[in-house]
RNA sequence: GCGCCUGUAGCUCAGUUGGAUAGAGCAACGGCCUUCUAAGCCGUGUGCCAGGGGUUCGAAUCCCUUCAGGCGCGCCA
């Protein structure tokens, strides 16, 4: 039992109240000067109508002081409660270093399976600046959901379906030149494709060509399915050397196209349940009682969207993995259509709709506007990548030139800051893409998460061992107190970015934690004559390291001991 | 026109279910390395929390409204 819980039971003792209800009620003071914990009397001015400072006092006296808390002080409506410092270093310390780098992790998840839709790679499309919240959230809320016992799926939705893969194919025809691909892969494709737009603006029977040679693909033709599983080879490995880098990885890659032939079954259960209707030549679900615009589900002519393959992959989903969660890492401007397909789901009759969420994000546009691939308006992310570890490298040259392993402790670092840049704010807020936001490694940074754990690291590693015990009262210092305290509820930040699905909820907490250890570092020596004393401190740093290390992982980022 | 989202310091962002004087980082300036990694630490200044109304003992946070920006709105994905 936590603090936090004990502490209300106490309050609630005293006071008559339920133990929830006083859990409720407790909250942390802004100033830590203030006290650990507090209760605002204010809400039970109004049933024991009396003035709030006055039931704080009260309640001092009724409430027996626990061994756990040092002091209670009342400060105007508030009741203010001091933890025995010593008391909250012992227990605290004893249970990190028993859990290491599993302090955090859970069995809450245990036999429930999480899907989680992200990254999505398009073929013959690069992979650039754009796709990167979508793989590092993804990514992320894999790795959280694992640490908390969850079976987790990961799933590559490739976007490997539609009439412009029959325009590449139809360019490649025309104009291709099989070691120019081998050699460029997806530029070289990229080439082809824009090449066909600017020639179809002439001359627009281009567009029936490739309307042909997608309904090649769409009938399985030799050549077509020859040419184009090619191309989507290539990609692939394109996009997993950038996953490789980025430490990503998929459990499954069932895109559109392994989608298209579940379709069929899917049509005939709308029908089935007379939700299909035609509509203007089409065919729709209408949702006018959810307050949402139809959701079209075959085409004039007759052919599927990508609603149709959603509704497709979601039964797919259910039926194969039987998820508790199924979520969509997937940018905010397709919430209605999210919203649509949700809502359709929950028509059918589908209860688990509601276990389906779109994990929205925002948009990454450059300081001069929009990207367009088209355009060639757009940065490569393993640009960007290769910057960030350049960049490293060149500090480490400077500043730690004997270093062993340079190249990799520079790969480390550098994409570790991209990934930790990305992962430093609400999903929801738009990013204008930066190198010098992305390149900056002081601050709030990855970078410095990951010195502060190379500090812990090296002042650890010239400890000897020895089998004297530990002094805790060294830690009853403010500043050891304010790392303790963030150690202390790094689970609960876990759980909460699970439920959340936000990421940069450990972002911050990181952060914070780096912060607190740094100022501590600054203030106190932590190896000196004193055996026991040096013993509690290395221990304090011990489970700093962990939990930095632990939080990193889970983000995606790597932890060197040195740097 | 309708719907969703965003608006907090010069810039980028935090701010748990409403709680005590609204906080960080960057940038600027000034300090701190013969001692455990200075990618660090300390200090200095900055706010009509977009505007207005309301609910409440208490609002950056909840409700209404206006403004600004972004995204979306039947045969793209």
């Amino acid at each position: 039992m936590d603090l936090k819980t004990a502490l209300a039971e106490e309050i609630a003792k005293g006071a008559g109240i339920s133990a929830e209800d006083a859990a409720e009620m407790l909250e942390t003071p802004p100033d830590p000067k203030m006290g650990d914990a507090a209760l605002p009397c204010f809400k039970l001015a109004k049933t024991l109508r009396k003035a709030p400072p006055a039931i704080a006092a009260e309640l001092a006296g009724k409430i027996g002081k626990p061994e756990f808390i040092s002091e209670i002080e009342v400060q105007g409506g508030y009741l203010n409660f001091f933890y025995d410092r010593k008391r909250y270093a012992q227990d605290t310390l004893t249970q990190l270093l028993a859990a290491g780098e599993n302090w955090g992790s859970s069995d809450i998840g245990a036999n429930k399976t999480i899907i989680i839709d992200y990254s999505s790679v398009n073929i013959a499309k690069p992979f650039h600046i754009g796709h990167l919240s979508s793989t590092a959230i993804g990514s992320a809320l894999y790795k959280i959901n694992r640490f908390l016992g969850y079976h987790v799926v990961g799933v590559n939705h490739l976007g490997d379906w539609g009439t412009q893969f029959g325009k590449l194919i139809a360019a490649y025809k025309m104009w291709g030149n099989d070691d120019e691909i081998n050699r460029d892969s997806v530029a070289a494709m990229l080439k082809l494709y824009v090449r066909f737009h600017e020639e179809a603006e002439k001359d627009e029977s281009l567009n029936d060509l490739g309307r042909a040679w997608f309904k090649k693909i769409e009938d399985g033709d030799k050549e077509a399915m020859r040419i184009f599983g090619w191309f989507k080879e290539l990609t692939l490995r394109e996009a997993k050397r950038v996953y490789e880098m980025l430490d990503v990885r998929f459990d499954s890659y069932a895109g559109e196209s392994f989608y298209n032939d579940k379709i069929p079954a899917v049509l005939d259960e709308l029908r089935e349940k007379h939700l299909l209707v035609e509509s203007e030549g089409a065919y729709v679900v209408m949702l006018e009682e959810e307050n949402l615009p139809p959701a079209i589900i075959l085409k004039k002519d007759g052919t599927t969207l990508y609603a149709t393959r959603d509704l497709a992959a979601a039964e797919y989903r259910k039926k194969t993995y039987d998820f508790y969660k199924n979520l969509y890492v997937v940018a905010y401007q397709q919430n209605l259509h999210f919203k649509q397909l949700f809502a359709v789901l929950k028509k059918m009759g589908h209860d688990w709709a509601d276990d389906c969420e779109h994990v929205a994000f925002g948009m990454v546009s450059l300081e001069d506007g929009t990207m367009s691939t088209r355009h060639g308006k757009i940065v490569l992310l393993e640009d960007v990548l290769s910057r960030a570890v350049e960049k490293t490298l060149s500090i480490i040259n400077e500043k730690n030139p004997q270093l062993e392993n340079k190249e990799q402790v520079a790969a480390d670092i550098g994409i570790g800051a991209v990934i930790f840049s990305t992962l430093s704010q609400n999903r929801i807020k738009d990013i204008t893409f930066s190198f010098d936001r992305v390149l900056n490694f002081d601050g709030e940074t990855g970078p410095y998460v990951q010195y502060t754990h190379t500090r812990c690291a090296s002042v650890i590693a010239r400890h000897e061992e020895n089998s004297e015990s530990m002094d805790v009262s060294v830690l009853e210092n403010d500043e050891a107190f304010a790392v303790l305290k963030l150690l202390s509820s790094f689970p609960q930040t876990v759980l909460a970015a699970s439920e959340k699905n936000e990421p940069f909820y450990i972002t911050r907490r990181l952060v914070e934690l780096a912060q607190a250890f740094n100022k501590y570092y600054y203030e106190y020596r932590i190896i000196d004559e004193d055996v026991c004393a040096t013993n509690a401190r290395i221990a304090l740093a011990r489970a700093v390291k962990d939990t930095l290390k632990t939080g990193l992982g889970l983000l995606g980022i790597k932890a060197p001991s040195k740097m």
